[in-house]
DNA sequence: GATCCTCGAGTTCT
DNA sequence: CTCGAGGATC
């Protein structure tokens, strides 16, 4: 029986790798997606009997696992990312300074200036001058594959004009006229439809579409602003000639492109497009500006997900006046309590606005906010409800002082606020209901154990009927625990069993984020594993041991070393082990041992064989560090095709350049480039 | 000691 | 998205 188990599993696994492959690469499906959901479901099933039977790389343990979520996921070759915002014009003047600060120039910068559409971004690829494929942004790193609706669109060439590159990504925005989203929406009111809140969502929800025939009677027009990849590569030098390039090439662009010198003119241009706004036949929300000269965008890079070279000025979101009725304080995971203003609902920036955070009380002093109080909201990027001042003259004679509460409002603990600190912690711990609630989704998210189908309400419940106070508990749930529980059939509560079975094989650095540990992330638990290797090593270790992480101070080494120095926390680590929760032993990457240790590099120029970013990742997995520019401290500089001004002050400052091959070389033998 | 950058934590609405 | 704070750097 449980040989047949192992091997109907071998079986599975095989199929639905075999069945992903025809999905995602090669686009040429054997069978039906529900076909496919059968297989998954049936694995799933096997595992959740079986958990012995559960490894890392089984698919079930793939986020978003198969094609159900119908659109397939695309890896953007360049990531596409996001635009840093400035909001004043000393903030465009701060860009400017900093812009010519990095290029060692005080000469006018030139700018390419260009509105900032409000609509949807889109990724095109052409090969040989064909439309191939779209993408949305998603999160930078990958997004939906929604070639087929986009297809549709007429502002969307199917063959390029004139001599086309063999490989050409662009970027651009996919937006709705105001014309035609009001059209569109008195034509759904009419159907008994529900009509899009604003222009962008109704871009968005058209080109999301699985039938593309509902794409194609949508008003929706494209212009595209810049450049993903091509191949091979000659695009012009400056982003205002790059705009001409693509034109030629059929594609539109902005008409209210231009091209400015200096901070000053990019203000000029934002006020022009400020008084313009209001007659464009579509919605922007602000103004882009990019420097002009490519190179100099190259020399000046990234910082994070942005890049340093381009600028998105926005107008002043929308705002809104509305009664603060009440001020509630919500405990987190880590105890911290947050005032939250209950607000009577207003429509803001798309959208009812009922709640707002404050954040803290020191600003709540600092806007001198009370219950009872006129106040404006607007959503801060457009996302997050925000409460920027009160009405002072609106001030009613009642209005109440805010006051943080004494005790816990779940738990009654005292409530202390330690010294130069902006925050206010219940000092229940984990005696304190709200906060193992908190704790347990925080087990359960996306990015700790990524318990799927284990959502809020789910453990809201169980929290409530105490059957589930520490993570472990999850792992003795069973189908009928959960059948009772509202919302829940009995087969979602097999499901869910079964999504709980699945969890259990994992990784080190998902566990350690889940357990919560103060001021451990992401970034840091994944620090700790590489640095470590296993638990054990971690939880043997003192806090000078654990300051050997990079990234690791005594602030968080001292909370690590006092986490695992609790008994309650180390019997919880053995209960998840006992319950079958299992990770690989990560490779320990001993800084002092790497072979590239101590050593920088900065990329320049285009490589071939390697990516920007498989070049990065590789250096930084064997200990060396990558820089976006050249300084006294870079070890070597990396000079690819049409290398540029980075290999010049490399030059001048002695620093040793190699070529891609030496590169490729060096990560192969883990050994540092001869020089 | 000041400044820059990155990370963590908390949050909203659909 | 925002704020605050820890860590690294100059």
């Amino acid at each position: 029986m449980k040989d047949d188990a192992r091997r109907r599993v071998a079986e599975l696994r095989t199929l639905i790798a075999h069945h992903d492959r025809r999905y995602h690469v090669l686009d040429d499906p054997e069978i039906s997606d529900a076909d496919y959901d059968l297989l998954v479901r049936e694995l799933r099933a096997l595992e959740a009997g079986h958990p012995e039977l559960v490894t890392a790389d089984s698919p079930t343990q793939r986020v978003g696992a198969g094609p159900a979520t119908s659109f397939s996921v695309v890896v953007h070759r360049v990531p596409m990312l996001s635009l840093g915002n400035g909001f004043t014009d000393d903030d465009v003047r701060d860009f400017d300074r900093r812009v010519r600060k990095l290029l060692g120039s005080d000469a006018p910068v030139e700018y390419a200036a260009e509105p900032k559409l409000d609509g949807l971004a889109i990724a095109l690829i052409y090969r040989d001058g064909s439309f191939a494929q779209a993408a949305t942004r998603g999160d930078g790193g990958r997004g939906e594959d929604v070639t087929a609706s986009v297809a549709q669109i007429r502002g969307v060439p199917q063959r390029l004009a004139g001599a086309a590159p063999a490989l050409l990504e662009v970027r651009g925005e996919i937006f709705m006229p105001l014309a035609g989203f009001r059209r569109l929406n008195e034509e759904m009111t009419a159907r008994g439809e529900k009509a899009f809140v604003n222009p962008r969502n109704a871009a968005a929800g058209s080109v999301r579409q699985l039938d593309p025939e509902v794409t194609r009677a949508r008003p929706l027009e494209l212009f595209i602003y810049g450049l993903g990849d091509v191949a091979p590569a000659a695009p012009p030098r400056r982003q205002s000639e790059l705009l001409g390039w693509l034109r030629a090439l059929g594609f539109a662009t902005s008409p209210l492109a231009a091209t400015v010198s200096g901070p000053e003119a990019c203000l000029d241009y934002y006020r022009r497009l400020a008084a313009e706004r209001a007659s464009l036949p579509y919605q922007i929300d602000g103004v882009v500006y990019k420097v002009n000269d490519r190179q100099a965008q190259e020399r000046l890079g990234f910082i994070a997900r942005e890049p340093r070279w381009a600028l998105a000025h926005k107008f002043p979101a929308e705002e809104a006046f509305t009664l603060l009725r009440d001020v509630e304080f919500q405990v987190g995971r880590t105890g911290v309590l947050t005032p939250v203003a209950r607000l009577e609902p207003v429509f803001v920036g798309g959208a009812t606005v009922s709640n707002a955070t404050l954040h803290n009380m020191d600003e709540v002093a600092r806007k001198d906010i009370r219950i009872g109080d006129t106040v404006v909201v607007r959503r801060a990027g457009d996302v997050i409800p925000e409460i920027v001042a009160v009405v002072a003259e609106r001030r009613p004679a009642d209005a109440r002082r805010i006051e943080l509460p004494a005790a816990c409002p779940s738990c009654g603990s005292a409530v202390v606020r330690e010294e130069g600190e902006a925050v206010a912690r219940c000092t229940g711990g984990f005696r304190c209901k709200a906060q193992r609630r908190e704790a347990l989704k925080h087990f359960a998210g996306r990015r700790a154990l990524d318990i799927d189908g284990l959502g809020d309400r789910i453990i809201d419940q169980l929290v409530e009927r105490e059957r589930v106070r520490s993570p472990a508990d999850f792992y003795t749930l069973e189908a009928g625990d959960l059948a009772n529980l509202d919302r829940m059939g009995a087969k979602s509560a097999q499901n869910l069993v079964a999504a709980i079975a699945g969890s259990r094989a994992t990784t080190l650095p998902r566990v350690l984020l889940g357990l919560g540990i103060r001021d451990v992330g992401e970034a840091t638990a994944l620090a700790l594993s590489r640095h470590f290797g296993d638990i054990e090593a971690l939880m043997a270790a003192d806090e000078a041991q654990v300051q050997q992480v990079p990234d690791v101070g005594p602030v968080v080494a001292a909370h690590v070393v006092r986490f695992f120095a609790d008994s309650a926390n180390r019997q919880l680590i053995g209960a998840l082990r006992e319950r079958g929760v299992r990770w690989p032993v990560v490779p320990v990457v001993r800084e002092e041992e790497a072979p590239l240790a101590g050593l920088t590099f900065v990329l320049t120029g285009t490589l071939a064989a390697l990516t920007r970013e498989k070049a990065t990742e590789a250096l930084v997995a064997l200990g060396a560090k990558v820089a976006g520019s050249v300084s006294k401290k870079t070890s070597f500089v990396v000079a690819g095709e049409d290398a540029g001004s980075k290999l010049d002050k490399a030059r001048a400052l002695g620093v040793p350049a190699i070529d891609e091959q030496a590169l490729v070389a060096a990560i192969r033998e883990r050994k540092p480039p001869p020089t």
